[in-house]
RNA sequence: GGUGAUGUAGCUCAGUCGGUCAGAGCGAUGGAUUCAUAACCCAUAGGUCGGUGGUUCAAUUCCACCCAUCACCA
């Protein structure tokens, strides 16, 4: 009997543009539930923009929209994004709907009703010039420790203690740059410290299969030791103004989002079952028989495997099968960059013409069932979509179909059922199935283009190029092709929940019905035929690599957020709201501060002067070849001929700017720039160049 | 600072519930081949399995500590 299965991707805030990081968790998601589409299970992906906020509404402030128009914008952004990668939600909406508005309602008033939800006086800090309660992180002032300036109202960057907004010294608004005042607000809290959330939690989250080990375990230490209660009660109310859903019976009170991003899940749903006919209740009550999987990004894990079971369990809904938690993206080991142009948006990908499925498969064959992150390498990618994709598997069409269609009419003869290699397919079927399952998609793609090398090798077994060579072995040329397209057949079927676009475009080459999972076991028939062979996916060039990387690179004199690899929910407004609150900053103070965040963008390292010599035609410029150690060499102009003779600088130890966009000069390309001191009225002549002490090594950073 | 995770060949990663498991793919080198998008096939890798100590007949695999990286800290 078919599985009945509601599976979610955690909601993007409608603040900014889907990249390569989000994409991981959708890419997952889309993979996992076409496995269960393509074997007959019923199984419905929902998602939706996450819409509300004070960052949501500043920002359509700032750029004189209303919140509506800015999240229909996103909104619309999204998923094209999103349909662009090929992943196909049943439906993807958007938390600002009636069916959202309906399910908050609804779960408030029966967290009401069972006594869990209570108001409490608290003092916050409000901005008189906005008229506005100031979120912690739009309050910045001197930490309370240490005294650096302009920290946020959490924690200090500096000296990394954490505080309330209350305890920072000279508070100011982020938004306005008033002084804010602290005033008394009624707000509303989930008591999630209640003795039955923490006896349902300490049950819920050590159910079976529930979550990921090192989910429990962080969970375990979340909910502290037996006897201990660690939980505490969660603030889910905000004051006007405020983008967001009102509180039935609180005038001036709005929903925080706790109570309505995940809730979106429901409304996401809700939207889908009124246009489709789908039983909502089936899928929601409590004692409801059908599975549900959220799919989430490792950040969100307190909250999916905490605070939203609490809230379902104790609003009469069931709760969640199974939380599945995924790590970050890397791009070449480190955090997404916008200096260094790995901070890819999706929409860029797709605009530089580069194949959303090279990307598909990239991360399916890095994707594990843990909660590690994974590296996009750029270079690994390239050699490994060349490799698999390209190389082994549409090769193998590739090298066959040409006799097929040149010599047999494009007719295919009796597949030969006994070739091992066919057989090692059927035989690997369900342990790759598995594989899916369990959201081992390294695994599965290990194992399927370990088939593929068979496949090749059967092909450069039989040689039937000499065959088409030798005058009455044409049948026996008919034999292997049809024998290898059939091996090709097979395979891409069980890479279909990676690669749709292309299984779509071999079930056309084919000339069949869209593959089902159960495909794998059959064969095409003796004289079936086969549309001409046009070729299924093309390489990636290095040179597309460098341009999606080029056209992504932001120079550092524009302001920007520091790069969040990410995030969601409330991390993503905490996000939103740094991006809006250094933007305001930037522009009340006239930059006169520099936070250690904008300072460390400036990525510094200790260079060794390989080559010097004289650019000819330029009375100021010394061509320079640096070692930056792992980093590589560089090529820099600098303006220090007046001062240094270039055959005395080779060998020297400076300090360069490794991550300043090249420029291109007149006499070459430079591609960083050295460190000097000089007098800027020119009273003290000469150019100093820096250098470090003794013990330095090219490539360290400095900082 | 606390907690969790990771650290295996040039690169990306498997793997070992302690003893013929030190592995795959890519890259590189040599060979073969020419049907195929210079694809495919065969052969070749001497990496102290992060460091130090401990437990053991035996540890890369267990324990402790240390170092590095990443994440989380409501």
């Amino acid at each position: 009997m078919p599985r009945k299965i509601l599976v979610t991707s955690a909601l993007p805030y409608a603040n900014g543009a889907i990249h390569l990081g989000h994409l991981v968790e959708y890419i997952q998601t889309d993979i996992w539930v076409r496995f269960q589409k393509m074997r007959g299970n019923e199984c419905w992906y929902v998602c939706a923009d996450d819409t509300h906020g004070t960052p949501i509404m500043l920002r359509a402030e700032k750029e004189g929209l209303t919140p509506e128009a800015l999240i229909e914008r996103v909104q619309r952004e999204h998923t094209r994004d999103f349909a662009g990668f090929h992943v196909g939600f049943d439906n993807y909406y958007t938390t600002h709907s009636p069916e959202t508005r309906a399910c908050a309602n609804e779960i408030y008033r029966r967290l009401q009703a069972a006594g869990l939800i209570e108001t409490r006086t608290i003092e916050q800090y409000y901005d008189p010039l906005k008229e506005m309660f100031l979120p912690d992180r739009f309050i910045k002032g001197e930490c309370p420790k240490c005294a650096a300036p302009d920290q946020y109202g959490d924690n200090c960057e500096q000296c990394g203690s954490a505080y309330t907004a209350n305890e920072l010294r000279n508070p100011y608004s982020a938004v306005s740059g008033a002084r804010p005042e602290l005033r008394q607000s009624e707000h509303y809290f989930f008591r999630l410290s209640d003795a039955r959330c923490q006896a349902f939690l300490r049950r819920w989250t050590q159910g079976e299969g529930r979550l990921q080990s090192e989910a429990a375990n962080k969970l375990q230490e979340w909910l502290g030791p037996p006897g201990e209660n660690h939980l505490t009660d969660w603030d889910i109310s905000r004051d006007a103004p405020y983008f967001g859903f009102e509180i039935p019976d609180a005038p001036g009170k709005y929903f925080y989002v706790w109570l309505d991003a995940p809730i979106g899940y429901m409304g996401a749903f809700r939207n889908l079952c009124a246009r489709s006919g789908i039983d909502f209740d089936e899928y929601w009550r409590a004692d409801s028989m059908t599975e549900l999987y959220h799919f989430i990004g490792k950040d969100i894990l307190y909250f999916h495997a905490l605070f939203w079971p609490a809230e379902l369990e104790h609003a009469g809904y069931r709760t969640p099968s199974k939380v599945f938690a995924h790590g970050f993206l890397t791009v070449d080991g480190a955090k997404m960059s916008k200096s260094r142009g790995t901070f890819i948006t999706a929409e860029s990908y797709l605009a530089q013409g580069l194949d959303p499925e090279w990307l598909r498969y990239y991360y399916a064959a890095k994707l594990s069932a843990s909660m590690e992150d994974i590296d996009l390498n750029l270079d690994d990618f390239i050699a490994r979509v060349n490799a698999d994709l390209v190389g082994k598997l549409v090769n193998l069409a590739s090298r066959s179909a040409g006799f097929i269609s040149q010599r047999f009419a494009g007719q295919l003869c009796t597949c030969d059922e006994s070739l091992r290699a066919l057989q090692a397919i059927g035989e690997k079927q369900a342990a790759i199935a598995e594989h899916y399952e369990a959201r081992e998609f390294g695994k599965a793609m290990r194992e399927i283009m370990a088939l593929a090398d068979l496949a090749n090798q059967y092909v450069d077994s039989v040689k039937p190029w000499e065959m088409a060579k030798q005058p009455g072995r044409e049948s026996e040329l008919q034999q292997a092709c049809s024998n290898t397209l059939n091996l090709f057949r097979r395979l891409i079927i069980l890479l279909k929940p990676v690669l749709p676009a292309l299984a779509a475009k071999v079930e056309s080459f084919f000339n069949v019905a869209p593959f089902t999972w159960d495909d794998v076991r059959s064969v095409l028939a003796a004289g079936h035929a086969i549309r001409p062979y046009r070729h299924l996916m093309t390489r990636v060039d290095k040179k597309q690599i460098a341009a999606l990387v080029e056209a992504n690179r932001e120079s550092l004199t524009t302001i920007a957020p520091p790069a969040a690899p990410q995030k969601h929910a409330e991390q993503q407004e905490k996000a939103a709201a740094v991006a809006v609150a250094q933007a305001a900053v930037a522009t009340a103070n006239g930059g006169a501060h520099l936070t250690l965040d904008e300072f460390m963008r400036v990525d510094l390292r200790i260079a060794q002067i390989r080559e010097a010599r004289q650019v000819e035609g330029a009375d100021k410029l010394v061509q320079l070849l640096l070692d930056l150690g792992p980093l590589g060499t560089r090529q820099v102009f600098a303006g220090i001929k007046t001062a240094y003779d270039p055959a005395r600088l080779v060998g020297r130890l400076t300090v360069v700017v490794a991550n300043l966009a090249p420029r291109k000069m007149r006499f070459g390309l430079s591609e960083g720039m050295i460190l000097a001191a000089s007098d800027p009225d020119g009273t003290t002549p000469g150019i100093f160049l820096l250098a470090p002490d003794a013990g330095a090594q090219p490539g360290m950073r400095v900082k």
